[in-house]
DNA sequence: TTAAACATTGGAGTAAACTATAGGGTAACG
DNA sequence: CGTTACCCTATAGTTTACTCCAATGTTTAA
């Protein structure tokens, strides 16, 4: 039996009992089967999902947007292909759009570390507050 | 004279009056000088720092870190330009791991708009867990 | 067999960055 | 003058995403 109880799932996602509880009660995991004793059985799948949702996390996609993304998989009976489709293409356009953003940032704040010169001069003349007051 | 009200310092800098004493209540604000019957009056000094908060929080700074860099403005004569290209260098290693991160979600997103035909079918083969399992 | 390690629920607490409300006083316009 | 828009303080509430109890039941290993 390839069951993980919920401290097992929390290992091999890097991610804490407490949290998987609570995506549980967010909605961004399904109730897993449950032992005699009560205990959740998780399954392969599942691993997939928690990673999913710590890796889009970690790009800073909130809960909300998490389960929307999760939620194609879920009504995929329902849902038509092109549905589906329009949904996955519009948050990747939101997804570019982010990087747009964040190369944006990135962007500016090479120009400055770049015309930094760095060392023990005095910050009266760094550029990266100048840049930033600009 | 060229004193301004907080309203319409809020309205200069696209800011709320509720969070503009905010600012000022975490310290990344000093004090204003006030009217006779106690209304905060802002100098264009107040408008640039404004701004700089701002553009930092777009930057995704904290508060914190954005105080920090105030204070380093403030004790120009102490700060080395060392010290902030270095803070301004670590910011940008997270800008860039982000944007590594970002990019291999929209892979992952662009596999399942990819794989998806569209149209009235059913969604079933046109899910974001297929497109990460395969 | 018994102690530890692990699991359960329900609920409280935390941190960041606002946001809103109550109960006032003040300023500008007609 | 009156009304409306603005300002004040103090405090409470919101949102997001956890995180940490307490009290109790279950597995597992020595």
């Amino acid at each position: 039996m390839g069951y993980l109880k919920i401290g097992e799932l929390a290992q091999r996602t890097e991610t804490s009992v407490e949290t998987l509880r609570y995506y549980e009660v967010e909605g961004l995991l399904p109730a897993p089967r449950r032992s005699a004793s009560g205990y959740r059985l998780y399954t392969e799948p599942d691993v997939g999902r928690v990673h999913f949702i710590r890796r889009a996390r970690a790009m800073d996609f909130s809960l909300k947007e998490i389960g929307e993304l999760l939620s194609l998989q879920v009504e995929k009976e329902v849902a038509t292909c092109g549905e589906v489709k329009s949904f996955a293409e519009h948050k990747l356009a939101a997804i570019d759009k982010k990087i747009v953003e964040l190369e944006k940032m990135k962007a500016a704040l090479k120009q400055i570390t770049e015309a930094c010169a760095g060392g023990q001069a005095s910050a009266v003349h760094c550029t990266i507050l100048n840049a930033l007051e600009a």
